[in-house]
DNA sequence: TATGAATGAGGATTCATTCAT
DNA sequence: AATGAATGAATCCTCATTCAT
């Protein structure tokens, strides 16, 4: 991730009180968005971090580039998982696996359901570095499935993006704790050729 | 749906060109919220109706009562989808006939996305008179496919809304024209037993 | 002056309250902007017009809508002193009332002062359609003159309004009552041949 | 200039590096002000002297303070001109000569303009001790002018320190580098009797 | 009854100044 | 003594809602 700071050339790293600062703006941020969305207010941010505005501002030049800091590092999670994934001997075993956590994380956080419905296309390639991690990862997963057989053949980097969005949103509305476990059992079930 | 109007007794049928004026602006509502998600600004949609904002307040005492208004149409419409569907002999071609036009008309819609999204459980019985017809159309067609043996046991009406919420959420971010089909496809065959 | 109500069309004038308010914000815009300068504020504006700040809103874009159009309007005042020095027989005595005239205006506007000093180039042909009569007047004050051969054969538009600015600015600085009309008479004696 | 370092008992001097300090301090400030003006941020200042904000704000107490203090050495920078000019044999060249001179150095500099604009009065007599020797080399020119019978009798030092200032803001929107000249000839020429 | 002008609380952002390191 | 991170009051602007015409 790239070091958004204005007042930082990428080189010097922060001082050690400044980088804690920006770690608690960072949670503090990621829990106002989990539970308001992504209109939770910058006031309020800078309360729950025990910081002011200002300080907020110093690291980040924006609100949304807050926001894009965090779905930044909400990749790179995604990505870490992907590659967790990967260690599993079955590919089908590691592709589930993916899809449940992912849906899971996504799916209990309001900021990041809204911003991926807002923005759209989090996951295209380019959006940054993490996110080229992720879909390589991701990638070799469906490659594996693909080879193995165990995946319909049309269903490639991009629907299954998609349909895993489409697996969060679902489970958001789940009323029975149990629902959550039976959406995904319907999505894989539908993934299988 | 009931009167929300507060100067018109529950009796009284609304004037003529009142009830003309009421149709304009849930329809510019619906556009607009359609093409600019949930913070369409009230200004816009007076515009749209070609109507002052005033009159709209005449109307729906909030914006939040012109969304709730527009829901419970989309319902209404859904039942009627619904309805439409319950004709085909078919227990299964039924169920898959109704996801698919319900999870596009909702794919098409921002603003209903987004209240969906926001408020969740729009379904959720009790809602308004709308609703309970689609309760019961609804039931019926995951009735039959249940007695056909057709459709997973453990997928009730809660369950079934929320997929096919998921579904729309996936569609809304289909790149290509025949993703959409694909994540469907993939939808009831996860449904299937 | 072109209108730059936003919800307005260039047809349909004002309602009667509406323009009244209109006038009421320049009125009090002049008024804070002579007292205080450029950075007078919105809030304090909309107080001293009795008027809320969406009230400015309304009628203004934005707070550097209202000073452009308070120059115009100053451009406009300028013009008709132009056009009032030019029935004056004499071309040297109409130049000398201009500029006394104008000088003393913008000597007593801090904020014009600002804005011109800011902005530069107010009177730059192009700048608004005032701007156009205020460069013709004065251009024909400036003519007679020179066929007179009563001033410097080398102060045309652009030095006469650069003059005309350093003028009031040097009054804006007058200690003494008397002052300002010392330096008008040196301005004066200098523009001779 | 006094020392107005809280730190510093007015006898005390500064440390070496200290002084190299708030003389980088001071330069930085200068060309920030003449760039952009009074809004200059004091971060930009910093930035500028390689310097952190804390250390202006050892050496100055205030932006208002810093500001201030240009202007002392702008004024010095004046007072200067004018001892130079005093060696001119000639009382009306010596007097023409700081008189472009300073009305030069003041065009140049967007801040000290707006300074002046802002505070007015600068040269007031009493603002600080170099401000004496201004004001005493400055009446020198103009006593020899007047002695001489080439200056007009009713142009002392307000007004002439007035009108330097409107040469200098004249000659700040002068178009043409020509105009600049023309408006001093102009100036000069108004001045004498 | 319809209109659209007015309202003003609220929200993002800036920047002089303070203070911990 | 120097640094630059933190502070938060101040400021512009938005938009749902109210109300005079």
């Amino acid at each position: 991730m790239p070091d958004r700071t204005p007042q930082q050339d990428a080189e010097r790293p922060l001082r050690a009180d400044a980088r804690r600062n920006r770690q608690r703006i960072l949670d503090a941020a990621r829990d106002a968005f989990v539970e308001e969305g992504t209109d939770a207010q910058m006031e309020d941010i800078a309360r729950r971090a025990g910081v002011g505005v200002g300080t907020i501002y110093r690291h980040f030049p924006t609100k949304r580039a807050l926001v894009d800091e965090l779905v930044e590092q909400w990749l790179a999670g995604n990505a870490a998982v992907a590659a967790e994934a990967l260690e599993l001997p079955d590919a089908w075993e590691a592709l589930s696996l993916y899809l449940r956590r992912g849906a899971e994380d996504m799916m209990q956080n309001r900021g990041l359901r809204q911003a991926y419905g807002d923005l759209g296309k989090l996951f295209e390639e380019g959006v940054g570095p993490k996110n080229r991690e992720l879909v390589s990862n991701v990638g070799k997963l469906l490659d594996r499935c693909h080879e193995a057989g165990v995946l319909r053949a049309d269903v490639g980097f991009a629907e299954f993006r998609a349909l895993m969005y489409g697996l969060a949103m679902a489970s958001s509305n789940a009323d029975t704790p149990g629902a959550q476990q039976i959406y995904a059992d319907v999505f894989l079930r539908g993934l299988r050729p």
